[in-house]
DNA sequence: TCGACGATCGTTTTT
DNA sequence: CGATCGTCGA
């Protein structure tokens, strides 16, 4: 293997293969190269059998390309090479070890929407509505569980974590576990903490895999949760061949679970680790990686790194103050047709946004100005109701015992069964001890045993129609293609005649979308040695990459400006980047401001992935008043901007329009004025920046309760309810019209009266 | 059983 | 502002 071409530091990190190594990787430091390099290295000098390496990945993206690179880079064969997301992995093992945990192989994989469903059916069985308790706490909390390894039953002696027995929260989170195994169902978080009790529960099967893989490698480290740790953890305790490459400082994920300590207390963790550091970066210009440097180094929770290049020094940042969110949008398409016109390749232009709502607003600019561009994100196909009402179909062909699935469609289309027969035969089911498709099996087959159920003629034959359909398609799934029994269902459920025969204008776009559906099932049974629909299920809820996002690569042209949250940009580089909607309450976004400093820090993270992004120029815009849940509001800019050091950027911001002077906020001398944009908002704010000066300093809270304002744009109104002081003081006002509306001080344009 | 119409409430989303 | 949800009424 030729390593020639690494540095120093890569080097070490692709030869140290004994022994537990954590590489710390900064952006853009050849991360990928370097973990492709060292697997080839293994393969090809070592001679190790592709069966004995494992890699695990976050993303199927991730997993794709790395197996790609090492295709091209070695001889051997590397289909037996395990590259794969952690669920997949877990997915794949739980398939295969089933019996153990008293499941089938041929379980569900519930989706968010899908838990969703189950906790909402818990909670009402409970009397509790949505209003005392959303379900969204109950699945966080029971996810904050999972993603700490727990499941049902566990011994907690050895466990960092605690549970509170009597809380009924806790009660729920069984009884939901109960309903899952019920159904032969897994959710996300449940995949991993089910091979953790395989594994705990029984040891031999754990030590075959500890046999098998005596290599372990776990890509974007900072992003595992704590159950993901143990899972490392136990793979490798026998070889202690593991390798983990991350970067605390690209961490933005601790919402879904990633445990920052995993990175923090490795070497804890393994006593000889070896760690090593890629801090030289590749990716972008001198001015931006120091610029970020300075950022990130504000973070208290990191091991630290310092991050250089040998890279040009490069042009400026800019940060572009604009009137408002449409001025911004506006500035970004005009921005980037001069960048056509300079000849740069769209597809070497981003915009990236806090939200994915903010992405409107520009999509409408840029098709103004006929730029081309995609969105990536955005609404997922396999989460549009037509496609997930085929899907609880396959469903239920695959798994008869899932009956949220079975639920979803005994009436869709509408076949004369309602919530009230619904219920009739669930309670059937409970009583049985046996699930809803058994009730409805046996009560086709032999209907005089269920005479005591009453049901009209016409939903006799309904529900005979449908389990007869469903029974035909079971028997001929080992013979019968995936993609016609599809067909079979899709035609002889009803469900594409009652799309057809629909009025509603939707349902042409439906039948579209079950018509891809359908391709999308022909091209996987191209791509697979053995096409079923149980893996065709796994892999659509494992897979959501979007067939779109596939394509790009092919465009020959100058291809399309890509459009995504940061979140979706980690991983990717761009020549051209903007970063959008610099400003408090959206980047950093209000939520994570009142979580305090951790939540600002993972803001700061992301704020950091974001310029990171960007390899020559990195544009940085922020709207002086923004639309935001219908109303306008004027945030101020973000934070972050003054933590980039002045030297590394020129701010500039608009002059004449509407704009009033005394504004503050770029308050070095490299503030240029030089911009020029009228508003066009209907409702100009007349900009009273005094208010802000008067109010960012004071000591205590400005507006008391019951205090007579006018604000500059809704008038007058009175002060409703005051709270927090100085910077952090937010005020409700009853206006005179009687609105009621909610500001932070600092920024809302309003005096007293 | 379905639709229409208010009330509600707003992140990010690898799997 | 706008999607989503639940509650009514037919």
């Amino acid at each position: 293997m030729d390593i020639s071409g690494l540095n120093e530091q890569q080097k070490l990190a692709v030869l140290k293969t004994d022994g537990p190594v954590m590489i710390l990787a900064g952006a853009g430091s050849g991360k990928t190269r370097t973990l492709v390099t060292r697997i080839a290295y293994l393969l090809e000098d070592l001679h190790i059998s592709p069966f004995q390496v494992l890699a695990l990945t976050f993303s199927n993206k991730a997993a794709r390309e790395m197996r790609e690179r090492i295709s091209s880079m070695v001889e051997a064969d590397i289909g037996s090479l395990q590259i794969t997301t952690f669920h997949s992995f877990c997915a794949r093992v739980l398939r295969s070890e089933a019996n153990y945990l008293g499941l089938s192989k041929n379980f569900t994989i519930y989706d968010t929407s899908e838990q969703k469903a189950v906790v909402k059916a818990i909670l009402s069985r409970h009397g509790v509505s949505t209003k005392e308790v959303s379900p969204f706490e109950v699945m966080y909390y029971m996810d904050d569980l999972k993603n700490n390894g727990h499941y049902p039953g566990r011994d907690l002696s050895s466990a960092d974590y605690e549970i509170e027995e009597s809380d009924t929260f806790f009660t729920y989170y069984q009884q939901y576990e109960a309903e899952l195994h019920k159904a032969n169902a897994l959710d996300f978080g449940s995949l991993i903490t089910g091979v953790i009790e395989l594994f705990e529960k029984f040891p031999e099967v754990l030590k075959r895999y500890q046999d098998r893989y005596k290599y372990l490698l776990v890509d974007e480290y900072q992003d595992t949760n704590r159950a993901q740790f143990e899972l490392v953890r136990m793979l490798s305790e026998k070889s202690r061949n593991v390798c983990v490459v991350g970067d605390e400082d690209q961490s933005i994920y601790s919402w879904r679970g990633a445990d920052i300590r995993n990175i923090l207390d490795f070497e804890e963790m393994f006593s000889d680790a070896k760690i090593l550091k890629l801090e030289q970066n590749y990716r972008s210009s001198k001015n931006i990686i120091e610029a970020a440097t300075q950022v990130i180094s504000r973070n208290s929770q990191r091991k630290g790194k310092s991050m250089w290049t040998d890279n040009p020094h490069g042009e400026d940042i800019e940060i572009i103050e604009c009137l408002n969110d449409k001025k911004e949008a506006e500035f970004i398409s005009n921005k980037i047709v001069e960048l056509d016109k300079a000849d740069k390749p769209y597809k070497e232009i981003a915009v990236f946004y806090r939200t994915n709502t903010q992405s409107r607003l520009i999509e409408d600019y840029l098709r103004k100005c006929n730029v081309p561009y995609r969105v990536v994100g955005g609404v997922k196909f396999y989460e549009r109701k037509e496609v997930k009402d085929l899907l609880a179909y396959v469903r239920v062909v695959v798994n008869d015992r899932d009956s949220l699935a079975l639920s979803r469609i005994i009436n869709v289309p509408a076949r004369g069964v309602g919530a009230t027969t619904l219920r009739k035969l669930e309670e059937e089911a409970i009583q049985n001890n046996c699930s809803l498709w058994e009730i409805l099996d046996r009560l086709v087959a032999s209907p005089e045993d269920y005479k005591h159920i009453r049901l009209s003629a016409k939903v006799k034959s309904a529900l005979n129609h449908l389990v007869t359909l469903i029974n035909e398609i079971k028997v001929s799934s080992d013979s019968v293609a995936p993609s016609s029994l599809y067909e079979k269902l899709l035609h002889e459920s009803g469900y594409w005649e009652f799309l057809k025969s629909s009025k509603d204008y939707e349902s042409q776009a439906r039948m579209e979308n079950l018509e891809e559906l359908s391709s999308a099932l022909v091209q996987f049974e191209q791509s697979n040695d053995n096409p079923t629909l149980m893996s065709f299920l796994e892999t659509i809820t494992l897979d959501t990459t979007t067939k779109s996002e596939g394509e790009i690569d092919e465009e020959r042209d100058n291809g399309e400006v890509s459009l995504m949250t940061i979140h979706g940009a980690k991983g990717l580089e761009f020549h051209h980047v903007f970063v959008s909607g610099a400003e408090e309450n959206v980047f950093p976004s209000y939520r994570s401001l009142d979580e305090g400093e951790t939540g600002i820090e993972e803001e700061r993270r992301l704020f950091y992935v974001a310029m990171t992004r960007a390899m020559e120029k990195l544009y940085i815009t922020f709207a002086q008043g923004r639309m935001l849940f219908g109303q306008l509001r004027f945030n101020g800019p973000s934070r972050f901007l003054t933590e980039i050091p002045e030297k590394f950027y020129r701010w500039r911001k608009p002059s004449g329009g509407t704009q009033t002077s005394g504004q503050s906020w770029g308050s070095s001398d490299n503030v240029i004025d030089d911009f020029n944009q009228d508003s066009n908002y209907d409702e100009v704010p007349v900009y009273q920046v005094a208010s802000y000066e008067e109010v960012v300093d004071a000591p205590k809270a400005k507006f008391a309760k019951g205090a007579k304002v006018v604000h500059s744009l809704y008038g007058e109104g009175t002060v409703l309810d005051s709270s927090g002081i100085g910077k952090e003081e937010k005020i409700s006002i009853k206006f005179s019209d009687g609105a009621r509306k909610k500001f932070l001080v600092k920024f809302a344009p309003i005096v007293l009266a």
